[in-house]
RNA sequence: GCGGAAGUCGUAUAGUGGUAAUACCUCAGCCUUCCAAGCUGAUGCCGACAGUUCGAUUCUGUUCUUCCGCUCCA
């Protein structure tokens, strides 16, 4: 039995085992931190996308979708400010082993600092600033050496070289490698987002409030990448960022910290297994933010961000692109009587990882069951995905494989093929072929036997309770379809 | 990246200086038929590369990968 302990380890196993995720390369013995999701993974990641694209695109008239390309003009990092934020230099203490990002080391000196000589502690910073500037790394070790500061834990100044770790990928953007042909592969999705809102925005003829949703992978070169698929070096983000009249953004960002709540909530997960984290220290682009955290195998950890970010992103846009980024709203402001005109929209960013929620919804769906009765030991692994989100939603089984049992049952998989993922099986005894669908997550099962053959009935086996019960053959369609709502 | 632990069929575990075992899974067949573990048979593993050795899966080194901590984030 897995305890909370080895929860995660259960989890991969199974996964691997029963196709949903393999370790990427796993021939060339894996790719650190890189996943390949198999054949009912695929299916259990496209649920959940449509699951997420539905609430957010077909739900909000008001919210339309894109799909931007990976590959992006280079200046954008800059605008963004992934270029410079998100290559932070980093020193280790030799004695604690301890990381540190060289400014956070550096400014925690400085206002211990600040407590004696107000003056001295700015001076630090600003040749700090000068330093980072300039990446000029041999000088930040020399001003941490010179005003020997300690590490906190070891409390000595036994510190390696500054060294710099960039977030994002570079590739080489045509044939000749060239500076000014390096391009990234996206960090986050949002740019796509961003550098488009004017385009869907006057094509779409959008009218603030709105939003737009998308799904895409995105890349982060992370120092420590771990925890199976929970923290990965390629990863899929769902995200919507939605533009609001500067001002309000204050009321959308707790609007939309419900919206999305609720949607966690709606896939039947308890309550109690989440909590929102708000953000103390703030990113340089945003003026509140908070996490959706799940409980997951390893603790509580984040699944979701929440933004308020500003008008950051497009004015930056707008600085280095030299192009406009305003809307012209026709609304009349009650306080002058006028059109609110022209602004910079502020936006809110609700950011989930898919593949964070994919661990989610499997750590939420995997359970072991002990079914011994005092005459015989039994247990079983189940999957209990929400319907909507299972691979597959109705395994076919005809009892046995004769008397024409195996034609009725195909029949009726023509029949349902249509309108949801069904799997057809004929192998191994009844009871094997239900425990294989459990391990799947199949929440029904129909098996045909000589009865049908009779009265047109069949059993229908459910998951979770391991209840059956029977109801006419046609009537299994619309029943699996009903369960789907 | 640093510290600690570990890599044996798809999964989970044995074991040995003379190349390997068990269970489950999978496959073929038999039997049975509404909740896995009945019978017969089969496929499949010592992460990789060096070194020591007559001989290494076992000892040593390197490397790769995974797990547990530290930092960042979706």
């Amino acid at each position: 039995m897995a305890t909370e302990q080895n929860k995660l380890p259960a989890i991969i196993s199974h996964c691997k085992e029963y196709g949903f995720i393999f370790p990427s390369s796993d021939i060339y013995d894996g790719l650190s931190a890189v996943y390949d999701y198999g054949q009912w993974g695929v299916e259990l990641k496209k649920n959940i996308k449509d699951t997420w694209w539905k609430s957010m695109v077909y739900m909000h008239e008001n919210i339309v979708g894109l799909d931007s390309a990976i590959f992006m003009h280079p200046t954008i990092w800059k605008a963004s400010g992934h270029v410079d934020n998100f290559s932070d230099p980093m020193i280790d203490n030799l004695d604690s082993k301890k990381r540190y990002r060289v400014d956070h080391l550096i400014e925690g000196f400085a206002e211990q600092l600040a407590a004696n000589s107000e003056e001295a502690s700015k001076a630090i910073l600003v040749s700090m600033d000068q330093l980072l500037s300039n990446d000029d790394f041999a000088g930040l070790k020399q001003l941490i050496i010179d005003h020997k500061i300690k590490c906190p834990i070891s409390g000595t100044c036994n510190w390696t070289d500054v060294r710099q770790f960039n977030l994002m990928f570079s590739t080489q953007l045509g044939s000749v490698a060239d500076d000014s042909d390096t391009i990234y592969l996206r960090p986050e999705t949002a740019q796509g987002i961003f550098v488009n809102f004017l385009n869907v925005q006057k094509s779409g003829r959008m009218k603030i409030p709105f939003g737009i949703a998308q799904i895409g992978k995105a890349f982060r070169n992370e120092i420590v990448a771990r925890g199976f698929i929970f923290r990965m070096r390629e990863f899929e983000q769902m995200e919507m960022q939605f533009f609001v009249r500067p001002g309000t953004q204050k009321e959308w960002y707790e609007s939309w910290k419900t919206t999305r709540m609720q949607w966690h909530l709606d896939l039947g997960i308890p309550a109690e297994k989440y909590r929102f984290h708000d953000h103390v220290k703030l990113a340089h682009y945003a003026d509140a933010a908070c996490d959706i955290e799940y409980d997951f195998p390893m603790g509580f950890k984040e699944v979701e961000g929440i933004h308020s970010r500003t008008d950051f992103d497009l004015t930056q846009h707008q600085l280095y692109s030299k192009k406009k980024q305003v809307y012209f709203d026709n609304d009349i402001d009650e306080t002058t009587g006028k059109p609110y005109g022209n602004y910079v929209p502020y936006v809110i960013e609700t950011s989930i990882g898919l593949d964070r929620t994919i661990l989610l919804v499997l750590s939420e769906a995997y359970t072991e069951e002990d079914l011994s009765t005092p005459e015989k030991q039994d247990s079983r692994v189940v999957l209990k995905f929400p319907n909507k989100l299972a691979p597959i939603k109705l395994a076919i089984l005809p009892l046995m494989k004769k008397d024409g049992l195996s034609e009725i049952a195909k029949e009726l998989m023509n029949e349902c093929r249509e309108s949801f993922f069904c799997f057809y099986e004929e192998k191994d005894s009844i009871g094997k072929r239900y425990r294989r669908m459990d391990a799947l997550g199949t929440p029904f099962c129909v098996t045909i036997d000589h009865q049908t053959k009779e009265d047109g009935t069949v059993t229908i086996r459910y998951r979770d309770s391991m209840e059956q019960e029977r109801i006419n053959m046609s009537d299994v369609r619309n029943k699996v379809m009903e369960a789907l709502k």
